[in-house]
DNA sequence: GTTATGATACCGACCGGTCGGTATCATAGG
DNA sequence: CCTATGATACCGACCGGTCGGTATCATAAC
């Protein structure tokens, strides 16, 4: 094996390892000493591809920013008719209730963390702004074609992705009580047909 | 002074220099012996009031759920229209986004603890439970009285909790970028009338 | 009224352990 | 030979929590 190539494995184990142990018991209660002990690989190696246990973070957080274009493109990119496309992307959003908690949960502390420090906060703030921006340009199509009243296209992506992270915060503080992917699609559902009782 | 109002004070002392320092540093970046310097006190005398640092994060919980209460009780027991009644309660939670940041940087804080550890789940979730009770409630009424269309009561309610939480996170992290106590008002009045077209 | 007694409140040095990070050196690939 | 890579020993800071001891005060016996 090259050394490079050799390096580059080393780089990605100590990735996955600490992939792992972040979505296990949090990034805090993970040292630096176990994700090496993991992945198999010394203290040195570990400093040696990153400064610092921070920056491993930021790597996965930039990860999951790469991975989860195609997936809004899915929703982003449809031709349906935008309240359909709504339905459907809550549908999708949904499944995220019945995936691993673990990942939730980092998500979470990952918001804690971000609230504190700047450089976090960034990575976090792109991830929302992407999502904002897909829902909002979602609902100027349906502001345009007429499916959707006029509305402040803006707000509204933002009213829809406070719901969703809204309802996955609750899923994790209240896991066994309700279906919370349910109440999610039940949320967008009351949002596009509305609660009031017209007179 | 009394032996027992001495104590009582102490009491008090402490537990308010941690809420300070809880909501400046956050909770596990705040230290035992902080705490008792500020509060001018003892660590003998911390270990003697509270069996733990998270049995002071615990009192304050308790304190923030009764003093929860009574602002509750002021739109859970109003006479007005539901959807009037909608609009001014979320009219009064935006006031909150108006506050101060720190605390609420503490409650996400919180929050991610709690999906760690359960006994701070409990804490957490009964706050959530008071608020989405007290709002299911509203809806059941707007649903009797005739002001709201008939709807899953329970559902609609945990998403407009969820709304309102997701709002706040989202403030958390785009502190710049929105005036979110708008958006949170945008949402419920969307909520309320629906944004799609009817045909 | 005074003193003995026991409980409560409090003090602060100290503990074992963990943490993120660093300095130093070995070695193997180029 | 020399540099990229990685292994090991180690650092100082800090952590939550403990513990032996003391000061203070209410009560009750005398």
């Amino acid at each position: 094996m090259n050394k490079a190539e050799k390096s580059q494995e080393t780089h990605g184990k100590i990735l996955e390892a600490a992939r792992a142990l972040f979505a296990d018991q949090g990034y805090e209660a993970t040292g630096v000493a176990l994700i090496c002990q993991e992945a198999g690989v010394s203290k040195g190696a570990f400093y040696h591809h990153f400064p610092s246990k921070q920056a491993v973070l930021m790597a996965i957080l930039d990860e999951w920013l790469v991975a989860l274009r195609p997936g809004l493109d899915l929703w982003a990119g449809s031709d349906r008719p935008v309240p359909e496309t709504l339905a459907f992307a809550a549908d999708a959003a949904g499944t995220v209730f019945e995936g691993d908690p673990r990942t939730r949960r980092l998500l979470l502390e990952l918001w804690s963390l971000a609230s504190r420090d700047p450089a976090v906060a960034e990575a976090a703030r792109d991830q929302f702004r992407v999502y904002a921006a897909g829902l909002t340009g979602l609902l100027e199509r349906g502001s345009r074609e007429g499916s959707l009243r006029k509305l402040d296209t803006e707000a509204g992506g933002r009213v829809l992705v406070s719901l969703a992270v809204g309802t996955l915060l609750s899923s994790l503080l209240d896991p066994s009580r309700a279906d919370w992917s349910a109440v999610l699609k039940q949320g967008v559902a009351m949002l596009l047909s509305g609660i009031a009782q017209e007179r």
